[in-house]
DNA sequence: TATGAATGAGTGTTCATTCAT
DNA sequence: CATGAATGAACACTCATTCAT
């Protein structure tokens, strides 16, 4: 119903809901889901009162920019996995940034606000159910193909990867890309087979919000 | 001097500025460092202007925070050094969390604010600087024994603690913690000799603000 | 610009406008630049939030009460200039008591925080510029009539006028008017041609804050 | 019985009371008698708890300086009528800037605050006769001498030298200083006989707050 | 429907005054 | 008695949200 009752929108409120949505991926991404709203609207280009009418709270807006966001994860974690050569190289692909991975990561993890906000959102539950499905695939087929430690579960591989994604405020340019990639390449590394890892893997299903 | 007054403050003041340290602590470290100053000081069981006489304003409560704070993660790692058997116990011992050092990792890292207030604070930085020779110490004789690779610095090390102690809001209890040691127990074994990582090894000094 | 940014403003938000600074001219009048803001708020029968939006803090509102004031100002000297039958008479009338000149001398010659404010706005510096060369052509015309000492400049007119015009608490009503009008007749008696004074004229130059 | 216990100070004591005067002194006169009570603590030397002993509050202190104060200038105006030659010069003398006297008129009428203090303290209203009273054999003396003009009375005087008084924050140095000798002069020359004046004379009395 | 104006609750900070040392 | 610590009320300013145009 609610994907319905976008569906209805009249064109130009449609280019207006999707600028909000843009601008506060924006805004969401520079100063966390607490930026003030007018921010926000400012940079959609909209009246204060046009955001309000699309979204009608801060959760309504979260809600919004959290299911567009999820839906982009899955379309780039279906594409990794289509378009890669093995399991392996789809998984480092995905570790490997990806801004809409990283806004993922602010909101499902970081953020207590958006937390809150999504924990209780149906419809990004179930694109979160499908991101993590998509990820046990390609979790398992790794495994399979002898790459990937088969004392990992899905869940370690996610919890690995928004540890990645959290911003890093140190240096700028180079720098920072120098040092995510060392620590990139240092958990890679752990990932591959050859020592135990202590309990039990952690499964997909424990990362439930 | 600072210290010199500090030592001079009458017995209960003394104790309000103790109560206002550990109270900001623990709000920090749950609410970060924008947190409103009257939780801290109903936390520390004073009324608001105790907090603001003893800190002008809250940039200057952070500093005290901040002092305080790397002064317990200094002697943390002088503990680590000198009570384990070899230089990656010492290692493997910082790298498992301490609330002081997962702090640290809050104000010297993640949050905007205390940075900059930090990075102009040279009693802080002094500490800043022996805690990273202290690291360098226990880095260098861990690669002379033979546990820690060649091809890491300082500065990887101290990136992969902070990656590690990043607040992590999942689960609570003995799931974080399992959570916890796992990921740490994947950045260990990236750690070990065997692979070569790209780029070349991150210095302490490259992590300065 | 700012000109063209009033005049484009809703018609509720031009008639609030209108009332906080008209209720500010009130209250800086009666308890000097410093007076609370939500007393301005009250007193104009807003939030004092709208007093915000409008006004984006004490500067900025001082800034707007004084343009608006030395406009008027500037509208009375012109007044007087053009009505009365002498420079002399239009003299007389300007020391003659108003309540716009009343609150210049307030926000231009007393109060230290709004003289700052006031120094540093350039559109404000224009209508004292216009004021003082309008009341430089009444006191050259009053010499030229023979009417004024010609040992005075501008600048001791307007240094007089505004002694005059800083608020004298005593008493009110008839009394005050009374010592009003008998102190303006001593310095008029002082401005006639007869003695020297010392020192050379102040001129209208030298009163610039 | 002020008096009296004023006197049974100990000496210690009465040393901390006068610096405690002369501090208000200064920053009343300089930011007014809303001056922060810190800082007149400071500027005197003493805790902010002395200051509260000796002046359990602002109206306490506000009346202290007021009583020294005005018995400073009844001393002054009875110190120039005994030593000048004529009574006209005597008020000229009284007329020229006195520290002691400029305070008297922040006090008495320009500060809201200090006025309704001062209203309702009857010792500072004796010092206050006493003056006015003063001031009215000087100003019957000049006229009797035929140096002063017949139809002002003291209360014109008092008003003459209390608009003269009033800070005037406009130029520094030698430049206020010109200014005030001019207006002085120009109002010297209207106290001086010749023409009327409107009204009668207004009596010592009619100044009372 | 889009806009931006109005509102007021929330938070930072200052300072007069009281009170423990 | 002197000191300076503690308190809380007061005021500036911000921002989420509602509502008139």
């Amino acid at each position: 119903m609610t994907a319905d009752a976008e569906l209805r929108l009249r064109a130009d409120a449609r280019r207006n809901r999707d600028q909000i949505i843009a601008a506060a991926k924006q805004v969401f991404g520079e100063s966390g889901p607490e930026a003030p709203m007018e921010e926000i609207a400012r940079r959609a280009g909209v009246g204060i009162g046009t955001l309000y009418r699309r979204f009608p709270d801060r959760e309504a807006l979260i809600r919004g920019v959290a299911r567009d966001n999820f839906a982009a994860v899955l379309a780039e974690a279906r594409a990794a996995a289509a378009e890669e050569q093995t399991a392996w190289q789809a998984l480092v692909r995905l570790i490997g940034r990806s801004s809409e991975l990283q806004l993922s990561v602010q909101l499902g993890l970081v953020s207590p606000v958006a937390r809150q906000v999504i924990r209780s959102d149906p419809a990004t539950a179930e694109y979160r159910e499908a991101i993590l499905s998509e990820l046990d695939d390609i979790v398992r087929a790794a495994q399979a193909e002898g790459a990937l430690r088969d004392d990992v579960g899905t869940g370690d591989v996610a919890l690995i990867v928004s540890m990645l994604l959290r911003p890093l405020p140190l240096a700028d340019g180079e720098s920072a890309t120098l040092m995510r990639e060392r620590v990139a390449a240092l958990l890679v590394d752990g990932l591959r087979p050859g020592t135990r890892l202590p309990g039990r893997p952690i499964t997909g299903a424990e990362l439930r919000p």
